[in-house]
DNA sequence: ATAAACTTTCATTTTTTATTGAAAGTTCAA
DNA sequence: TTGAACTTTCAATAAAAAATGAAAGTTTAT
């Protein structure tokens, strides 16, 4: 294969990959390029390369920094600004984290534990209701804070975590 | 809160975070359903309970069997068909691992395996695309032996892990 | 073998989400 | 302070995904 075909392909399955994940397609691909680009890259690069508008690239890149993955450049004597990604896998890894936790689990933490919290009138439905709604938080509780100790390790967790788990 | 509204909250926001992890809001709504009702329900009951279409339903009962998180059902003298939803936490996390990696990730990890054996010519370019995508394919394949491995713990792996990990 | 009772399929429609691009905004050098 | 060089915004449009519902299919009791 040749390097543009497996750039490319890389791109184009990075981005599948993403909407399966419920983050934008032309979003990932922009993360995708900036991950194997060795140098920064200009937003007209960006547009050129994957064919998207300025808007498109402008609102993705917007929010790839607002994730805190992807950093804008400054060159000496340039004008325009310039794009890299976070390459570090494990930094990566804890920022997403982080922010799907704060976006997507937190507030669904808050209502879980409001609605298990309801006064049950002791129907066996009612019943259920609560004991399955408490059971579930506990449970997302508990993931969520493995996700946030994950992140303490920082560097190189994965490893440390395959070791133990695996002995 | 009422009951009925806590019911109800708990079926959207499972909705809305399905749609966040990129399954569909209707097959996580049903899900959410089944996962608080105390006995097994219909598929009339559940088109009237998230107003939405046979076919809808239909669908969407049918894709949460493949995944094998919601069984069917058959009560005796009656002729439809009643489903359920896995209860058990451990079990669930366990099957939607095992199919989001079967789907996605043992996939991807087909592609980064090749995109990352291109012959280099040993332009700075290209020994950094191979060197990232390498990376990225051991990353990935470590990560998702961690999951395999998690699910062989089946009962309670999440408490084990977190008494691990916090030690 | 038939028909009632039910479920599934899939072409069409609706809804949701993402993209465009022109206009507004910003920054900087002179 | 102006204007060239760039970026951001957002209303309009396009694309993608999900939902509908009528027709086709299946199962079961008789």
């Amino acid at each position: 294969m040749e390097f543009k075909d497996a750039k490319n392909k890389f791109i184009q399955t990075w981005g599948a990959l993403g909407s399966q994940w419920g983050i934008n397609k032309t979003m990932a691909q922009i993360h995708a390029l900036l991950m194997v680009s060795h140098e920064a890259v200009s937003m007209e690069d960006i547009m050129e390369e994957l064919q998207i508008s300025r808007g498109n690239a402008s609102m993705n890149l917007r929010a790839l920094m607002d994730w805190g993955i992807v950093y804008k450049e400054y060159k000496a004597g340039e004008r325009r600004e310039f794009f890299t990604a976070e390459k570090d896998l494990d930094e990566l890894a804890v920022k997403i984290s982080r922010e799907r936790s704060k976006r997507e689990i937190k507030p669904a933490l808050k209502v879980l534990k409001e609605v298990s919290s309801i006064t049950s009138d002791n129907t066996p439905e009612e019943k259920h209701f609560v004991d399955q709604t408490t059971k579930l938080y506990d449970f997302v509780l508990k993931a969520d804070n493995v996700l946030d100790k994950m992140t303490e390790y920082k560097d190189n967790w994965l490893a440390k975590l395959v070791v133990k788990i695996m002995k």
